[in-house]
DNA sequence: AAAATTAGTTTGACTATCGAAATAAATCGT
DNA sequence: ACGATTTATTTCGATAGTCAAACTAATTTT
């Protein structure tokens, strides 16, 4: 174990906590904001779906599936009521008809971009009152972690 | 709508854009590596409770539902799973028989201190190779995030 | 000491998820 | 061109997590 300066350990240690808090509250922050809007018959997993599905290129049920991390059956009955509620539509590949390309509504696009405009506001408070060489450092410590992240997902 | 440099424009989705992997992919990222520990019969909910009930104050059921935005009665069922598999103890106040206070086995405190080690290597790899006034501006990065949030919350 | 409050548990209904089997369409080998 | 195999999705049955409401027990208020 190397010896730390102790001002330097405790200032690691309140950055680890705020971050620790953070993770730990932004996923329900979410959840409850989208209670409260004129969205609130969707959950916040179902955004996560709208969200892979997306606003331009047409995805087949398994890719969404694989993306956010379901099994295909579970993305069946999640894109079964997604359609009913009229955000998602189903269309059957005319190239291949075992795919089900998805696609948003205009009532799921909307949602989708309401979705973006709250993760913006995230990134943008995360920047507040930032000098351009701060707003680089911030920049490169989350691409660390992103980096981080992609290498513990391979093993 | 405030006309903006492209450059600016285009970073600041880069960085949105990173953020949001991170969110999307820590959760199930932690929930991935649990299963393949030593510790798979345990969920990433169950070792948020872990972590909320923590090594040493002792908090009622209730504390630590409200810590995690459960309710009583789930939390009630959780505490049960996390009993039977060995990882908490219930053990019912002297002074007022209606609490339980929650408290860690020998093997929760082995978990929590396992699953704090995860996001301590997070919080390094966030600051890898950063200089003093670089990991300054992160920290204050974070912090801007953690305020906001917490406003978000109280509205 | 009766009524109200508080902490936690139990119960019943509902939803999400998974894995296995079923279905349907495309492709491969001959 | 035909049957076998592979691929994409769906259906079904089982399990687990959640909530709200009813309930029990302990404590406080009046």
């Amino acid at each position: 174990m190397k010896k730390m300066n102790e001002a330097i350990t405790l200032e690691f240690e309140e950055l680890n906590s705020e971050l620790v808090d953070v993770f730990n509250n932004v996923m329900w922050i979410e959840e409850a904001a989208l209670k409260q809007s004129d969205f609130s018959d969707i959950t916040l997993k179902d955004m996560h779906t709208i969200d892979a599905i997306s606003m331009y290129s047409e995805k087949s049920a398994s890719q969404v599936a694989k993306m956010i991390h379901l099994t295909p059956s579970a993305m069946t009955t999640a894109i079964d009521k997604l359609v009913d509620k009229g955000y998602v539509e189903r269309r059957r590949s005319n190239t291949d008809r075992r795919v089900v390309r998805l696609g948003l509504t205009h009532k799921g696009r909307v949602v989708y971009r309401a979705h973006q405009g709250f993760h913006r506001d995230l990134a943008h408070n995360l920047l507040k009152d930032m000098q351009p060489t701060e707003i680089a450092a911030v920049k490169r410590a989350i691409h660390n972690l992103v980096c981080y992240l992609a290498n513990v997902i391979k093993q």
